[in-house]
Order: structure tokens, then sequence, then C-alpha cells
DNA sequence: AAATGACATGACACCGGTGTCAGAATGGGG
DNA sequence: CCCCATTCTGACACCGGTGTCATGTCATTT
């Protein structure tokens, strides 16, 4: 036998027609249960898979999600943030579990995007995830909707946008954190990340901490935020400006465990105690949180679960049902890095 | 227009044949330029995309490579050994570059796996990534050679089979660490890892090492070698075991970054000082390593280039053309934790 | 014995492209 | 003016399945 098995194959084989093959292949009632189970057989002798370009082409539907990673540009780009490989992971497994397969892209920010995946009925949906600001990509993520493209994203809701945004509940874990620092009484905090609606994400972060100080008539100086992207290289060189400037705080909130990490670095180095003279808190709970030296407090994002709702509630676009719950609860883990 | 486009509505607007439709977006040279500009014209008006699944399907190829990814389990399963996520974005990388997409699905070392993406017509050929030994698999690799299947593994090569292996020069890599280690003159030393041919890299790796230890009339003592996989976690109990079996060293190769990180985390516990009391030594430099406290000293593994060998030669594979080198070589990167 | 229905199967159109082959239109050379 | 080469286009089969409709068989009903 040159080439793959075809149904006609098997057909020839059971000495039953194609029709009959196909449908025996996917278990129809309308089968007779003898006939079923030959073509079944012979189907696995051959090592006959049914071709999904052929299968997809008639029933046009894919059963495939793609899912596009927006990435702030770093310095070597191998590099992703963990975060978001934890997400992957969990994307994949979620996906695995419901049958879908996942296609995968890497976007750069700069580059115009292939959101084509479903116009090319390669993927019946997609999932957009990134950290924060989709602003720059609101035009194209209209014309999607307009297509009717089936896609969620990962992120802070947009409020002026009606589409679909799984995202953890962002403003509720800087509350967390804030209160945690004002337990420690270490309300003299520096933030480092980015403070503005340019980044959804880390302004709720930064809202929701800032607003819990508030309710303790406290507030973050505005000289202690210091701006930074999510990697543990900008993190340490903005925490090493605050440093440099002579600027003290006896406590750190970091955006994201990567910045968490630089700024930890950057304190280290210049002979800056954690916890004893600085506590620091990060966001996220990526896996090397817990192995960091000290280990980091941080505000948890259970991303298994994350990924979870962003397939199934893909699933129900996709099958136009209605959408499930779509935010995340988090939650606050103490380690050494505030004690 | 209900639906999307195809390319009989561009040939119904242009008022030419759907053959020519086809031939036009193709830019064959067989069309008239302006016959081509205005079937171009048309296509992007209607937002026309070739739909992948006929195309595929009639072309029998489908521009898609799998990658299948082996883990060793972990407690939480949403947590992916970063070396792979870096492997994973330079192949996302390397084959967006070359005008493939990419389908990845996770392994259940335990489950079936289900490498039918080329039997299926999913993929024209499979990246198998994973840390070390494929033996588990070799009957089922056997008959993906058998299939004519088209795949590459990462990992150390395996003498009797014939299949396609890249990988680091993992013994090469051995070898720059021992020397580092015996040029600071740390040559009581432990092992964190798994010294047999069960893991082959790390094997490699432990082989390299203690080669050239050897070359100096050194050895590594076989009480200091402690198994681990390759996770911080793994890496934790396994140096908390030798040091409370009260086993004294003044330096530690670890298998790999991860299991450095949990190796650096046991000695701090313990009150042992990195890099005064107990050197230490890792491999792979995951972007985490020098965000460490202290930053890691660690064996390169050039992953930008080692996604893009596996690519480029999984394509020459496809495409029955001669294989290119295979054999990424390491290189030492010196930080705090040895100095 | 004829009619009715359940059950099982085959024939065939169809999904949306690609590739081959035949043929039309044009132009230059003899 | 005819012939032939060149250039462009259309008709059509084909990729390998899926879904619909028609057909055939047999047991059951009246």
């Amino acid at each position: 036998m040159k080439g793959k098995a075809t149904s006609f194959d098997i057909a020839h084989y059971a000495g039953v027609s194609q029709s009959t093959v196909s449908r025996a292949l996917r278990n129809s009632p309308l089968v007779n249960e003898e006939t079923r189970k030959k073509v079944h057989e012979i189907a696995k002798e051959l090592n006959y898979k049914v071709d999904k370009n052929a299968s997809n082409l008639r029933t046009q539907q894919s059963n495939t999600i793609a899912l596009l990673l927006f990435e702030d540009p770093t310095k070597d780009d191998s590099q992703i943030n963990p975060f978001f490989l934890a997400m992957l992971g969990s994307i994949t497994r979620a996906c695995a579990n419901v049958g879908y397969d996942l296609l995968i892209s890497f976007q750069q920010s700069s580059k115009d995007w292939h959101a084509d995946y479903e116009d090319s009925h390669r993927a019946d949906g997609i999932i957009l995830l990134g950290y924060g600001d989709f602003i720059d990509y609101q035009e194209k993520l209209d014309k999607l909707m307009v297509q009717g493209t089936k896609f969620v994203c990962w992120g802070a809701k947009v409020e002026q946008s009606p589409r679909l945004s799984i995202s953890c509940d962002n403003y509720h874990g800087g509350q967390l954190a804030a209160e945690h620092l004002i337990n420690l009484k270490r309300t003299n905090c520096a933030f480092i990340g980015d403070a503005s609606e340019h980044s959804p994400e880390f302004f709720a972060r930064f809202n929701g901490f800032n607003d819990e100080f508030k309710k303790h008539g406290l507030e973050i100086d505005s000289r202690k935020i210091a701006n930074a992207i999510s990697t543990d290289d900008s993190g340490f060189h903005a925490t090493k400006s605050l440093i440099s400037n002579n600027i003290k705080f006896d406590a750190l909130f970091a955006a994201s465990d990567l910045i968490a990490i630089g700024a930890i670095s950057a304190l280290t180095q210049a002979g800056i105690k954690v916890p004893e003279d600085v506590a620091v808190i990060g966001f996220d709970d990526i896996p090397i949180a817990s192995f960091t030296t000290p280990p980091l407090t941080t505000v948890h994002q259970n991303t298994s679960k994350a990924g979870e709702m962003l397939v199934t509630n893909l699933l129900r676009l996709i099958h136009e049902q209605d959408i499930e719950e779509n935010l995340l609860i988090p939650e606050l883990i103490i380690r050494a890095s505030t004690r």
C-alpha cells in the first residue's frame, strides 16, 4: 500500500460502500453492529486516520483553536513571560480535554498580526493573550467583531468594547496586597509597574492597592512610582533608579512577579535587605516565585482555571451559548519576602 | 454577503472564471497582470482568505508542524519547564519565518500520545520535545519511522535508533562546568540529577563532567550523587537529603537550572552560603538564571538556534533533503554563584 | 397476499480550492 | 493569407471525507 489509507480502501476490504465506512467510523446508529466492528478492525489494521482536511472542509469547522500571544518586546526574543507560559499550558490542557487542537502564534506588537486563522478556516475561534492593553489593537478587534469572528481576550475589561474578556480581579488583588502590607505596618510603599490606562491590568492592580491604602488615610507617593514593563530586567532598572534617586521606602508592590524578581535583585545589590528593610510583594505567582531568595509573597492567579475559562467561554461563543462567569478571584500567597 | 467569500464570489465580481482567480491569487505567471490586479483588489475588498482545508486537501500538505511536548510529571500540572518554554518560543518563531503554522500538544508520559497529526494530515511533520529519554517511546517511534512519518527529536542521540535527533553537546557542557570548578579549586563536588542512561541528556552532562574530573585525577564520589528530575522542587529535596545525611561538599553541579534553583534554596535554608561555602553551577541558562540570588553560573544552550535547527532540519526531512548540522555548542556563563 | 414500517446500505452531490488540458485570441514570419 | 507559436483563460476532474436521498431487504400487520 503506497500513501495513506483512505475510507475507500477500507470500503474495498470490508466489501461495503465508502458511505458506510464513514458512518461506521463515526459510530452512527444507522450502521449494523457487525459491519461497524469489521470496519473498525480493518481501519485499525490499515492504521487509517480520518483526513482532517477533508473532514473539516465538508463540515466547515476545524475543531481547532488559535492562540495569539502578544508580548512586550524583550531583549532576548526567545524569552517568554512565565505567567503566559503557565497559561499556555493550561489552555493546551483545556483544549485537549474538549478535543480541540491548539494553533499557536506569537505576535510582535509592531507587526501586522495575522488573525486570519478563522477567516481561513484553520481555527473555529481565537484566544488573545497578552499583558494589558489591546488598546492598540482596538481597531482590529472591532473588525473581528464585525466579521463575526469568535474570540476571547485575556486581560482587563475595556468598557467601550463589547468583546469578551476573561480576567483576574486585578483590583481586588491590589487590595489584598495593600491589606497585607498595612497589617505589617509597612505603609511607606513604592510601586513598580505602569500606573496608567495604557496597561489596564497593572492600572487596576495599582488602583485596588492605592484605594485600600486610602481607606486607611494612606497613599502611594507619586514619586515612589516607577514605570516598568513585565520583565525582570525592567523591574531591575526601575528599582535601581528609585534607589539611586535616594528615594526611601519600606515596602514595594510590583505589578508582576517578574518585576518583583528584578526589584529584589536590585535591592539586594544595593545592600538593602528583603524583607528586613523592604518588604516585596508581587503579582501572578509564577512557578519560580516560591524559589526566589527570599521566596516571594505574591497575589496568585489560578492559571489552570483561567485557561479553562478562556477555552470553555470561547466554545460557548462558538456554539452561540451564553457566557459563564468571567472573573477570576485572586488569592494572597504569603512567603518570606514580606516576613 | 452571508458566510465567507469564496473564490467563486471573486470570479463572479471580476467577470472571470474561478480557475483564473485561483491562479491570480497565487501570482501565477500565467495570468495577465491586469486581471491579477483586479482579482487581488476584489479579494481584499471581500476580505477573502483562502480556505486552508480545501487548499490542504487538494495539495496534500498542511504547511503545519506539530509540536509534542513531553513533560516530567509535576505536582502542579500547569507548570512547564522554562527551558522548554524558551524552546517553544524559538520554534514558533522559526516556524513563522518559514510560513508554517504550529500545532501544540502536551503529552502525559503515561497517556497514549496522539502522534496522529501527520496521519490525519493535520501536520507535515512532528517535533518531539522532552527531557531525556524517549526510550519509553522507542516502540512508538519505530512505528513512526516505519510509517514514514517525518519527525525530529530534541535530546540525546540514541545510537540504536536511526531517527533524527537534534541536541546540545551535553557532554562538552559537562566538561565546561568541570573545568570551571577545577579552576576555582572547588573539587569536592556533588551532582544533583540523574546519572543513568534513563536520562540520556543528564547522563551525558554527568559523564562529561566526571571525565573531565578524571583527567585531573579527581572523581565525583558516588555518595554525593542525588537523583532528581528537572524541577526546582525535586532539586530542593534531593539537596536537602544530601545535607541531612551530613554529606559535605564545596561545589554542586546541577543537571539543570531548575534543579540548581531548588538546590540553592535548600542550601540557603540550611545556612550554607552560596558561593562561599558551596559553588553552584547549573545547566540550560533559563531566563531567570540571571535573577536568582545569587545569579546562577550555568551552561548556556542557545535556544533560538536550537529551535531554528529543529524546524529547518524537519523541513529538510519533509522535503527529502540532506540534514544539516545537528549539534548545538554549549557555552559557560559565569555568574555569582561560583564566585 | 398485499401493505407498512424499521433497518441497513449504496449512489451521489457537495465542501472550496488546485492542476491539467483544451481552446481562444493575438501576433509575427513565410 | 495561412501557419504556428505565444499568451491567456475556461472547463473539468480531483483531493477525501460528510450528509441526503433513494433503494433494497425483511419482519410485521391487516
